[in-house]
DNA sequence: ATTTTTGCTTAATCTAGATTAAGTTTTGGG
DNA sequence: CCCAAAACTTAATCTAGATTAAGCAAAAAT
């Protein structure tokens, strides 16, 4: 049930079997239905996730109801609403399951008390930020620079597996358009006559 | 000198004098004309720079010659081209001084081993890292959400300084928009009639 | 000081993508 | 198995912002 998040910690630092045993303890195995929240706009967020199966992903809802989709975490990937989480305020993303999802769930206080305890990880955490970074200025130059046909492509390069298993929806909402033209931007790539 | 740099590290961690004293003597004090380069694109970046004067930005230029900028560094600020910086490839931005700037510059070898010599500072820069990917989420929502009138009064609530000492231009690049729009959206506030 | 470059503005035209509105297909719950 | 709700498609119309092209102002360089 763990060798993903195993996987995880050891793409980035060595740890003991001790200390991967003493990180693992702090977990809660927790599941969430499918269009169930783990978070909703206003909520103040406890802890991290760790999708160890299935798909959440986390989204906005602007002033005129549209959402939009700020990431998606198939297994192996971490999900929280930061800015709630780190300042202990009321969440503005709404963080739900678009399949039945397994997690594994770390409170802040527990996660807080670890970096202590065993600082690598607070070196794997601040590579995973790193990274994240370096994701969303990509994704930013991406938006300011490319129509949206490349951002499409540049997605399906970046996520292959979820392009086979999102609805329509969910990727325009990524890419930021709206399903209409997604719709008609994919179903326009004119074959040759003849 | 560095007063600017031990109220950043002292916003997020607390440091013995003996440590901060450590932590300083790995920086070199240098100085980068006006329009003159920290980093081009294909350079490999070799560390980071904490502006203590002046003004930086980061910047890329898309496959049509247009320039995106990514970030302004005023004093107190971080700069480098994380991607490049982390993993040690080719840079895809450039990153310029808008005014002679006065910087501190730590190289990625000093930075890492001091990860290790004082812990606390890897905390520190976890912080920053992870409040760099708040404020990445938060712009790209406002650019697939906000028209760009909204983005720029976002703008000028986050940086009411550089609103003042910035050309024109470079808000124009930093919010999206060309500075053809930009000048027509600011003249056409319409005053009322009488 | 004057020439060149860079920045700013205005205005006409153009376009990627939004909006609105139906209609169709697929999914999933009871 | 059936019905309601989602998801997807198509098409007409609309608009925020881009593009192109001038002209003007300010700042740098020689």
């Amino acid at each position: 049930m763990h060798f993903l998040l195993r996987e995880n910690i050891q793409g980035n630092i060595t740890l003991t079997e001790n200390q991967l045993e003493i990180f693992e303890g702090l977990f809660q195995e927790k599941t969430l239905k499918k269009k169930h929240y783990l978070l909703q706009e206003g909520d103040i967020d406890q802890g991290l996730a760790f999708v160890t199966n299935g798909l959440l992903r986390s989204y906005k809802v602007d002033s005129n109801g549209f959402e939009h989709v700020l990431q998606f975490a198939p297994a192996g990937w971490w999900m929280a609403d930061m800015k709630s989480l780190n300042r202990q305020e009321p969440a503005d993303l709404f963080i739900e399951a678009l399949e039945t999802t397994n997690y594994l769930y770390i409170s802040k206080q527990k996660l807080d008390q670890v970096f202590i305890d065993i600082p690598e990880l607070e070196r794997h955490f601040r590579i995973l930020a790193e990274n994240a970074v370096i994701a969303y200025q990509q994704r930013l130059i991406g938006n300011l620079s490319q129509p949206a046909i490349e951002r499409f492509a540049t997605f399906c390069r970046l996520y292959p597996t979820l392009t086979q298993s999102l609805p329509h929806k969910q990727i325009a909402s990524f890419i930021g358009v709206t399903p209409e033209f997604f719709s008609k931007m994919i179903n326009n790539t004119p074959l040759p006559k003849g």
